[in-house]
DNA sequence: ATGAAAGCGCTAACAG
DNA sequence: CTGTTAGCGCTTTCAT
């Protein structure tokens, strides 16, 4: 049978509330009986119930994290920066694999709701109409990665998409290209998706290159995706110099796609991805990318959480964090002659 | 505030021990309260507290996952099977990265059994003897993935480690091949370093060639680890045609190490791995390897594991999985002439 | 069939 | 300082 407060109490020769006491140390107690109790609880290994303390004082110690991919090393990560905090804060994670499923999304967040875990740790590609509206009534602590939020009073981290694709886009304008192709990921992912490919659009524009549909490849994140939407474009437009994944995945797939058609990566044409994650500089060729501090935003973004459930005082709500280009072997260094 | 399960038995106008068993299907109760309580519950949007449920019932419906890195995608993959079970059978699934640590995993262990969790997925490299102390005390379910385990009474799946490794290791010599090197990890990992270890040198045995350490790099399963034991061994070692990376992740080192070296993969040195990890088919060349079925088996862990948690009776304690050598680009078909 | 009451293991308010 | 008591929200005897 189970070591409950109770044994403890017989044992030290004291009331139940008087072991709470020293556990807690929430009330000053007699030395003498604080050292018998300490030996109780030592020798009979008590450790209190998580759940009947959960009952009183409505807390769970639980975080819920969800996010569409565990597959993806850039959720995967995430996770671990995430993980290391919630452990060193003394919660624990409840992990949510939506698989970019909207529903399962709302679903997870009720769960978690009903659940009483104290805080969720949200990312996802769109915030539709529902979500808000279960944030809005829900009072649960909640944090967004990836995702800018002005509408509701939510804590949230992100780089500045916009301005990390526009920089990338202009590398390579800078250097002479002008049929710069773009892989993009669905643009109601407010952030990777609209942000990162506005980005590309102003870049372009900036230099005086009429917009053109296309160049513009549409993909969902995932390598296959992109390998097949690369694959068709070889197929159905007019050579580029350049394609601009907005994923490292979606990198991965477009350089792997090149290859197989015998297209030489970077001296036919330059790939760059985004995100950094730690395959890009192991792939082959390794990967020029934007670099996002993924572990950090995790940890980060963990932290915040926590303030946020114990009440404690927040000066940012929103967080941007830098970027960084990384030039790796995908993309050349030199100037191109134009076409 | 919340709503209790007092306000609906206010509301329906029954105790609320009426409530409890409408809402439990536990004891018959008069159609017409069960109605007036059903309503009542739906107008209040009631749902009850898992917490207080769970100090009744001594359950949290909570299964620890113990991993050691998240970030690999093997694991990632694994998490990704488990999740998908846990979630179809109303569990939620606290997740626990170790990174490898062998302290940090009885922290998460201990930690896991205060919480009351209902039961644990477990994996790790080394199984020591607190390890074993901890199974045999605690009675809490256990499900090993990647580790035989038969000392103590756990459930466990698992490929033939040796069979495979032996099998790849004749799918080179048998072409022609005798400088055969191996990248293994541990051998305090009975399986994935040990087990796969033994398949190799038996099978080069087999083929009358005498150990040689020199052919043998040690790495501890990370991308880095792998690429530097090749740069090591180029440097030191004669040449050989090829190398047996023991996961996939580590091959992924060994081929960037090689070409990083201007040495041609598979024309000049021939690479296989072990997992058969999604990036293995996407990486450039794509890489030769033993195929785990590795989502199945998060999903099949899970099943055993909620199985035992429910005391439902169990077949097969012990699963040994199916495993598939797949012939990609970091090997040739064709045989090689000897040295 | 159903309500009252006890209790899961703990904490906190209340007397002393 | 400390023991007694009253819950936290739910389930489950136990009478009726």
């Amino acid at each position: 049978m189970k070591i409950t407060i109770n044994e403890v109490a017989k044992l030290a020769g004291v009331s139940k509330a008087t072991v709470s006491r020293v556990m807690n140390n929430s009330k000053p107690v007699n030395p003498e009986k604080y050292e018998r109790v300490l030996r109780a609880i030592e020798e009979l290994e008590f450790k209190p119930n998580p759940v009947a303390q959960g009952l009183v004082h409505k807390r769970t110690g639980l975080i819920g994290v969800v996010i569409p991919d565990i597959t993806n090393p850039f959720f995967a990560e995430l996770v671990k920066g995430i993980e290391e905090v919630v452990r060193e804060k003394n919660y624990n994670m409840i992990l949510c694999n939506t698989t970019h499923n909207g529903n399962k999304e709302l679903d997870y967040l009720n769960m978690l709701k009903e659940k009483y875990v104290d805080g969720v740790i949200f990312m996802t590609a769109k915030v539709s109409h529902e979500h808000k509206e279960f944030f809005r009534k829900s009072k649960l602590p909640v944090t967004f990665i990836n995702r800018k939020y002005e509408d509701i009073n939510v804590a949230s981290l992100d780089i500045d998409n916009y301005q990390a694709a526009y920089d990338m886009t202009t590398f390579f304008l800078k250097r002479g290209h002008r049929r710069v192709a773009i892989i993009r990921a669905p643009l109601t992912d407010k952030t990777s998706g609209y942000e990162r490919y506005r980005g590309y659009q102003d870049a372009m524009e900036f230099y005086d290159i009429k917009p053109d549909d296309a160049l513009v490849m549409r993909s969902n994140f995932k390598i296959e995706s992109a390998y097949n939407a690369v694959k068709k474009f070889l197929k159905e437009q007019k050579p580029v110099t350049v394609i601009f994944a907005t994923s490292d995945l979606m990198a991965i797939g477009a350089i792997r796609c090149l290859r197989d058609h015998n297209i030489h990566v970077p001296n036919q044409v330059e790939v760059a991805g985004f995100d950094d994650i730690p395959m890009a500089s192991y792939y082959s060729p390794s990967i020029t990318t934007v670099r996002q501090p993924i572990f950090e935003m995790g940890k980060k973004a963990t932290r915040l959480l926590i303030k946020e459930i114990k009440g404690e005082p927040i000066n940012s709500r929103n967080i941007i964090f830098p970027y960084q280009i990384i030039l790796r072997e995908s993309t050349l260094k030199t100037p191109v002659t134009g076409e």
